[in-house]
DNA sequence: CTGAAAGCGCTTACAG
DNA sequence: CTGAAAGCGCTTACAG
């Protein structure tokens, strides 16, 4: 691997002038840095950003921490997240904490060590203390829908998100509706929970909590689901799923018992991946602009890093919107 | 950020006593390896691997370069490599290319300054002089279904898995088979659909070219082949699609035009993706050991950094093996 | 059992 | 317009 000083030697002339050419960081007689530019060429020079790392403090790199890529909303997220930093010159650390408190601590410490100048943490419960080596190392963080001290956050209109998909099955006229929730301990499936039971009360109906059932945001929690809710007495007449993977389990749940969607039940999820326009049917859920959450993400922590933003955390908020679909339909008259 | 330096005053001894009791690598008196240990607790210290990094020639970090993590083949293979490194204590750096040429020289300079210590190469297509910069570094190369020289690859039986599809149409009893193939110009979608027209040619069937449509792997692509098919005049009874993202899009575009699978027309998939399972109905693939291919890729990598394989390139073959589902039956006599 | 010193490959004041 | 030197935070022979 070629150092400075070789091209230095080829040049020659000495380490300051190639370290200046490179970075146009002071004038250099023209012959001057046409000599070292031919050197820099000749011997496929690049420079260790380990080194300048070292001495600039700064690694121009990210961690990125999510439960697991492979669900497509992560996966999305991480897209958008990956999009805006190669923009900016960043590179990402991808780590999958499969949900558990020790793998985040484990890859929270690499990262640590690695010299990450920020992390973006999709932390699966609302653990607050895992973030204090962050913090007192000084490096910024962003999370999705936290509301840490001190720490930037993206928020999403969860309540919102979750009473427009009910009241969206309420207004076609289904009056027994179940949910499938998801597990992280967090506002993430808690408020969407808390806007269907909302808009339950808000419309005279009585929230049954025999109907909400909770998930592992999974295609298979979402199938037992179904399963569960069209084997009880009285079946609800529509479902709404807290993500689409679930519904997506939910709908195949209901194909295996032979009811079909939405003439027998109907469904509502959430997010709306990519594959939710492409289901049979086609789900009717609440989009949430997934790419651009993960580049908003991307842009708060790399401002932050190049100072932009000042100490104070910063909160934004976005909001889904209701996408009607085929997977929704006034109830089935028997 | 505490140093070693700090560590070292603190428990009043050298750094290399410091250093030493931090990577066991000499004895040290107990009284005073336990006043280092407290002195790193009380300093809350985190040794940086960046240093480590420069002195060792190691940075315990590998380059992933994929099209687009968001595909869930990509999104699993992901997930297995970053499986594999964690434990074996590397991390990943997630690179997307959109198989654009640009991007990835791009991603490999940036891999080759952050000096990693090997990469991960899903190239979109067969350009080979793209890696010389890695292999003047000697940085070690894994990449899948590519025929590079002196590069480590995983295969895939390619071939077989597009064979295998076809016969079980075949055996079915469907003699008008179309093929939606994919864009990259390499062996993954070559190599399936010669298997496609081999299987048609042995079975004493003749290969159409109008029967193939080139898609680029997406679920818009795999609608829009679907469409294209119905509406010849002599519609195929089956179709075969080279991914399974794309038999899902051929779903929802059967479904558009009202007609059903399996009854109307059946279709086989490739990948076994997590979804495939749960569409409706529920896909016939030919499964892929995506996971277990990830972390073979990632474990040949990390024995090839680690020495425990020599330079000669290895090649190792993964088997696709068919799951029949729902989504194909004897062709509909009308 | 422990320490002093060189070196990994850069950047950046400080001088001239 | 250019160079010599210190320093970023470690590891690792070399000495004792």
């Amino acid at each position: 691997m070629t150092t400075i000083y070789d091209v230095a030697e080829v040049a020659g002339v000495s380490i300051s002038t190639v370290s200046h050419v490179l970075n146009r960081t002071r004038p250099v007689r023209e012959e001057t840095r046409t000599r070292v530019l031919a050197a820099m060429q000749k011997l496929e020079y690049r420079p260790s950003s380990l080194a300048r790392a070292m001495v600039r403090q700064k690694t121009r790199t990210i961690g990125l921490i999510v439960p697991d890529n492979v669900n497509p909303f992560f996966a999305e997220l991480a897209r958008g997240i990956e999009n805006y930093g190669f923009d900016a010159g960043y590179s990402v650390m991808l780590c999958n904490s499969d949900q558990s408190a020790e793998k985040e601590v484990a890859y929270l410490d690499m990262l640590i060590s690695k010299r990450v100048d920020g992390v973006i943490y999709m932390t699966s419960d609302a653990a607050e203390e895992r973030l204090a080596p962050l913090r007192s190392q000084m490096i910024p963080v962003v999370t999705f829908d936290r509301d840490f001290p001190g720490v930037h956050t993206v928020m999403l209109e969860n309540h919102r998100g979750g009473f427009t998909a009910t009241e969206h099955l309420i207004n076609l006229g289904h009056r027994r509706i179940a949910c499938v929730a998801g597990n992280y301990s967090t506002s993430h499936s808690q408020d969407r929970v808390s806007g269907y039971r909302d808009a339950l009360e808000q419309n005279g109906l009585v929230y049954d909590p025999a109907l909400v059932l909770i998930g592992d945001w999974s295609l298979a929690s979402g199938k037992s689901a179904a399963l569960h809710f069209m084997r009880m007495a009285q079946p609800p007449t529509a479902i709404f799923a807290c993500n689409d993977i679930m519904a997506i389990g939910a709908i195949s749940g209901l194909h295996t018992l032979g009811l079909a969607v939405p003439d027998d039940i109907s469904l509502v999820g959430f997010d709306d991946i990519s594959v939710s326009a492409y289901t049979v049917p086609a789900l009717t859920t609440v989009a949430t602009p997934v790419r651009e959450l993960g580049e908003m993400m991307c842009q708060m922590l790399v401002d932050t890093i190049g100072g932009v933003i000042d100490g104070t955390a910063i909160r934004r908020t976005l909001s889904g919107k209701l996408v009607v679909r085929e997977s929704t339909a006034p109830p089935h008259r028997r």
